[in-house]
DNA sequence: AACGCGGATCTTTTT
DNA sequence: GATCCGCGTT
């Protein structure tokens, strides 16, 4: 039990509970893997038979530290559980279940290229390609599934009458395929669930389930977890409404609000204690947060120290902020002693990763790019695939299409629209249907076709008998490449685009082979297929990141933490991204970016750098921002802004510094000329000129990319600053009474001032203050002495 | 049947 | 700025 002790007392509380329903409310940073861990070694060693347990997760990667860090605890017990994402536990029990409902043992997965690649020729045979773009319609189909609803009966919205007409001969061709989509997945085993044999066994199968960020849980998930744990009613559930970033499929973090609504009698634990961040980091992450609407109030404390302020890094463009960050590296590097594997680089969108990728390329910093264009989704990964899938089911027309003339042997259009016409008419697939050309079957096609043809189809069926023989996936894959010219094409391309997508295949054998390994070479050809469909781009990142920087999406950083980061393309229009849309509701869409805020910024334990560009080239065209909306709900303590950099001397590579010292007044920017007529400290938000001025605070710790920088930045200046800095539990009481607007306070730093305006709740007040010297502030108010009451 | 060009679209985030 | 698609040319 060693590894309980060092658990607080609410960690303890939530991993000792009892049987019956639990819902942890895990704020970030409070040890929700670690208790959601504990406590099924816990229930194993309560006697809780392993099998009977089943915990999910969201990601591959969180399923696999939850394997890892189980083995650690109970050794080979944790084998035995079942322990996956949604997706990854639905195709086990599909593969398991799935006849009971029609569906073959060896069904294949549509990614996202599938579904589209396919409402695509059937809009074209439909002649509807140019009313409606795949693209929408498979949208609307994944939005309509994830809640549970037919899309055959969409209705009044945009295109709803293409989707009546098209989607059925979607979801015919899935079957015709035996394939099924992401969604599918979830659903057949909520059909699974409904069916008379089946049913009963998944209510009862699991005694305890687990389920990890169930605030992400959509419509069809929170089913399928009631399906199987409403029998037993030992369910757990772990989440944290702030961290809700995947509303836009489907989530509804009322799954977790609302939890005790449907188990009145779940017992409910808070983790409010955080042991990750800063105090400093933490107060910013919490000031953002507490903008939103609708939230779970948490007070998250912690007993770290304050720790360095934010620093708020401002560049001319996307370029220099790249280059800034890449700098700021080397800096930490030499003057911490940081590795740079204890740095992330975080961003909203991809398409930022280009200009950072570049620089630290340039700055030869080790760097590696989580979720690039996923190996999966390569076209000569897609390719290999499809043979194999093609050879495991004839019907499998999307992969002959794809492959048929993959390495190029001469069957061209007109060939293949002559297959696809008898296809047609006599319902057969096109593998058959070019088999009975090869027959003689289709008059229209010539000799030099039905040749061209046969050994097309000698080489399916060849590889058909190689999987027939007992071959390995690894070496099954390995004839693929061989026998179907692929590799003989690429080597005679002779180019570093060919001889890479040689190496790419090169490791999707490897990867068969660690697949053959771990089965025993028990593992099927379909097993290997649904295995690399699950994999997602994020996850196959899994390296450590040995001595180099992480670059990824907010998103994907999710559950991560790391010692520095930076967060950067802070510009309103990008983060936070506000874009009309049809089906969404543009105040929700802010919410949810304030907590993608939120979990950034919250990914950071002792360092956190922001930094935003003033233009930025989108598409190739230029785009001026303001910077994000955020900066002005950070308190003023806790955010540095960087002097503007004079002049950049010394090019990439070079030692050349920042000019440092007295910083530059910045010059009034474009908006000023307007702004400046307006009365100043009219109670309302802060806009950007006006928290801009703290640009100008020069006492503020210089956050230097060279090498001095530790000396630069005095030792946590915010705290030293603080008078008598009261631990969070004192203050509780005077927390409630709070200053109103009008209130007259001193601030250590900023001076007198008067209180204009109010927000966010007692924990984490923050005054909107014109001080008399200092201007516009936005502090929090327990950095303020109070002086008179209005 | 292979190749090259122009145009549209993409960029929010992923299992 | 990149990629995909359709169209026209060889």
């Amino acid at each position: 039990m060693h590894s309980l002790e060092r658990l607080n007392a609410e960690q303890r509380r939530a991993v000792e509970y009892g049987d019956g329903p639990l819902m942890v409310l895990a704020g970030a940073g409070t040890g929700k893997t670690r208790v959601l861990v504990n406590r099924i070694a816990h229930l194993v060693r309560r006697g809780v038979d392993p099998r009977e347990i089943l915990a999910v997760t969201f990601t591959n990667k969180a399923a696999g530290e939850m394997r890892e860090r189980l083995n650690d605890l109970l050794g080979i017990a944790a084998h035995r559980m079942w322990i996956g994402t949604f997706h990854a536990t639905c195709a086990r029990l599909l593969r398991l279940h799935g006849e009971h409902i029609g569906l073959s043992r060896n069904f294949t997965i549509f990614d996202d290229d599938d579904q589209k690649r396919l409402i695509n020729s059937l809009l074209k045979d439909a002649g509807l390609d140019d009313q409606v773009r795949a693209r929408t319609l498979v949208s609307q189909i994944d939005r309509m599934k994830n809640r549970g609803d037919n899309p055959a009966d969409a209705v009044g919205g945009f295109g709803d009458d293409v989707l009546r007409l098209i989607y059925p001969q979607y979801q015919k061709r899935l079957a015709q395929e035996e394939a099924v989509d992401f969604n599918d997945i979830l659903l057949k085993v909520l059909d699974l669930a409904a069916h008379p044999e089946v049913g009963p066994h998944l209510a009862t199968r699991f005694h305890h389930v687990l389920v990890d960020e169930f605030q992400d849980t959509n419509l069809v998930q929170y089913q399928l977890v009631k399906c199987m744990a409403d029998t037993h009613r030992n369910l757990t559930v772990v989440g944290d409404d702030d961290q809700s970033i995947y509303s836009w499929r489907g989530a509804e973090p009322r799954n977790l609000l609302e939890f005790d609504r449907d188990y009145p009698d779940a017992a409910i634990v808070k983790l409010e204690q955080n042991y990750r961040s800063t105090q400093t980091i933490l107060d910013a992450a919490n000031a953002v947060i507490a903008c939103n609407r609708n939230r779970h109030e948490k007070a998250l404390w912690t007993e770290s120290a304050a720790g360095e302020p934010l620093l708020w890094e401002e560049s001319d463009n996307e370029r220099d902020e790249a280059e800034f960050v890449a700098r700021a590296i080397k800096g930490l590097v030499e003057a911490e002693g940081r590795d740079y594997s204890d740095m992330a680089i975080l961003y909203r969108t991809r398409a930022q990763s280009r200009a950072l990728e570049e620089e630290m390329r340039h700055y030869r910093i080790d760097y590696r790019l989580v979720g690039d264009v996923s190996f999966f989704q390569r076209r000569e990964i897609k390719d290999g695939l499809a043979y194999l899938r093609l050879v495991l089911h004839a019907g499998a027309d999307s992969c002959f299409e794809r492959i048929v003339n993959v390495p190029a042997r001469g069957i061209g259009k007109t060939t293949l629209g002559r297959v696809r016409e008898h296809a047609r008419r006599t319902g057969m697939c096109l593998l058959d249907a070019a088999r009975a050309g090869v027959r003689g079957d289709i008059g229209s096609l010539g000799a030099g076709a039905r040749k061209k043809l046969a050994r097309f189809i000698q080489l399916i069926d060849g590889l058909r008998d190689v999987s027939a023989a007992g071959a390995s996936v690894a070496e099954f894959l390995v004839q693929v490449v061989e026998r179907s010219g692929y590799r003989d094409w690429l080597e005679s391309e002779n180019t570093l685009e060919a001889q890479g997508r040689l190496e790419n295949l090169a490791q999707l054998v490897s990867m068969a082979s660690d697949f053959d390994e771990e089965s025993d070479g028990e593992g099927t050809l379909a097993e290997f297929d649904v295995r690399v469909s699950l994999s997602s781009s994020v996850d196959e990142s899994d390296g450590r990141g040995e001595g180099a920087v992480t670059l990824m999406t907010i998103h994907a950083a999710k559950g991560l933490e790391f010692p520095v980061v930076f967060l950067c393309g802070m510009e309103d229009g990008l983060f936070p991204s506000v874009r009309e849309r049809e089906h969404s509701d543009v105040q929700d869409a802010m919410d949810e970016e304030y907590r993608l805020a939120y979990v950034a910024m919250t990914r950071a334990r002792e360092r956190l750098v922001l930094t935003s560009a003033r233009m930025r080239r989108v598409w190739g065209e230029s785009k001026f921002n303001r910077p994000s909306r955020f900066f002005s709900h950070i308190p003023s303590e806790c955010l540095a802004v960087r002097a503007r950099p004079v002049s950049l001397d010394g090019g990439p590579g070079g030692h050349g510094s920042y000019s440092r010292g007295a910083p530059e007044p910045r010059p009034p920017r474009r908006r000023s000329a307007h702004s400046a007529g307006r009365a100043r400290g009219r109670v309302r938000q802060v806009d950007h000129d006006e928290f801009d001025q703290r640009t100008y605070e020069d006492d503020v710790p210089a956050f230097d990319a060279d090498a001095d920088m530790a000396q630069v930045a005095p030792p946590s200046a915010a705290g030293r600053r603080r008078p008598g800095r009261r631990s969070r539990r004192q203050r509780g009481s005077e927390d409630s009474a709070g200053l109103a607007a009008g209130s007259v306070v001193v601030h250590a730093t900023f001076g007198a001032g008067r209180v204009l305006e109010a927000s966010g709740p007692s924990g984490s007040r923050r005054l909107l203050i014109n001080f008399d010297d200092a201007g516009l502030k936005t502090v929090l108010e327990r950095f303020v002495e109070p002086v008179a009451s209005p």
